[in-house]
DNA sequence: TTTATAAAAGACAACTTTATCTTTTATAAA
DNA sequence: TTTATAAAAGATAAAGTTGTCTTTTATAAA
């Protein structure tokens, strides 16, 4: 469905949400450790994020990344979009590079309900409606 | 969402499933050549199809592949799970080992019902019916 | 039985994704 | 200004997916 890239993400931009009160900023080795990633992967990750503007980052001593009160509306879909692009929402299940209410595959008007679905809960999450249920100690970061 | 092989393997079950009635076997090369992908490709995935008889081989001159009656009523999920498992409709968006009802991922109990609604829809839709609608000429296995 | 044909099987190559390591750049504090 | 620190950038490597090519096996027809 989405890379796993993209999962170490969405993980790391909702820990990092988490933390938005406390006036301190995460390093790559913190942000790794919490959401069980490779912390040379996760740094790569990061960059990502904060070149898109999704999390904000500092370089030197105190530094590392956070989320800036603006950016805790940022919808998951623009995480997903970030690392893996949108195909997942548009592409044809058929794999037909045209595949369209005109023209198209078998599978399709099945399919699109699904794709339509899947966006509008990707585009109406953000990042700081996942990180409330994680501060609530409704829901979990990491395996048990 | 789910692998270009996949992609592939569901076009040839369909157009395979399209000619049942003709007493005719296909071979690989037609089978490539109508789906759009590469032969040797075609043929590995096919191999993997014919083991796990969702469709029907014959070696041979006169050889090919072809679909018997009641592999007609074969899910297409069957076609996903031999090529790419059962992943995609189990596991977590946010990639936790475990993610469940009683320890969610924040995005856990949004996602589980697209995943349920997409499981859903790939044990209903068999190769047969598909096959049907790209007879009735209401879709298309290929780009314009 | 021989021959031609087509899938099966196996080895291998290209490309993409995931992951690591080293060097450079920015910055806060002393 | 110097020093220590942490991200950015770049090069490289491992693993997985996609794709090719060659050899082997099965089978239908002559």
């Amino acid at each position: 469905m989405i890379s796993k890239s993209c999962k170490y993400a969405i993980r790391a931009c909702v820990f990092i949400a988490s933390r938005v009160d406390e006036d301190i900023k995460l390093s790559v080795k913190e942000i790794a450790h919490e959401i069980e990633a490779p912390a040379a992967f996760t740094g790569k990750i990061m960059q990502t994020l904060n070149k898109r503007r999704i999390v904000t980052s500092l370089k030197g001593p105190y530094g590392g990344f956070y989320c800036e009160k603006f950016q805790l509306d940022t919808p998951i879909l623009e995480i997903v979009n970030a690392i893996d692009g949108l195909a997942v929402f548009k592409e044809c299940v058929m794999g037909l590079h045209q595949c369209s209410d005109d023209h198209p595959c078998p599978m399709h008007f099945e399919y699109s309900k699904t794709k339509e679905a899947l966006l509008r809960s990707f585009s109406e999450t953000t990042i700081g409606s996942l990180a409330n249920k994680f501060i609530d100690g409704d829901s979990f970061l990491t395996n048990v």
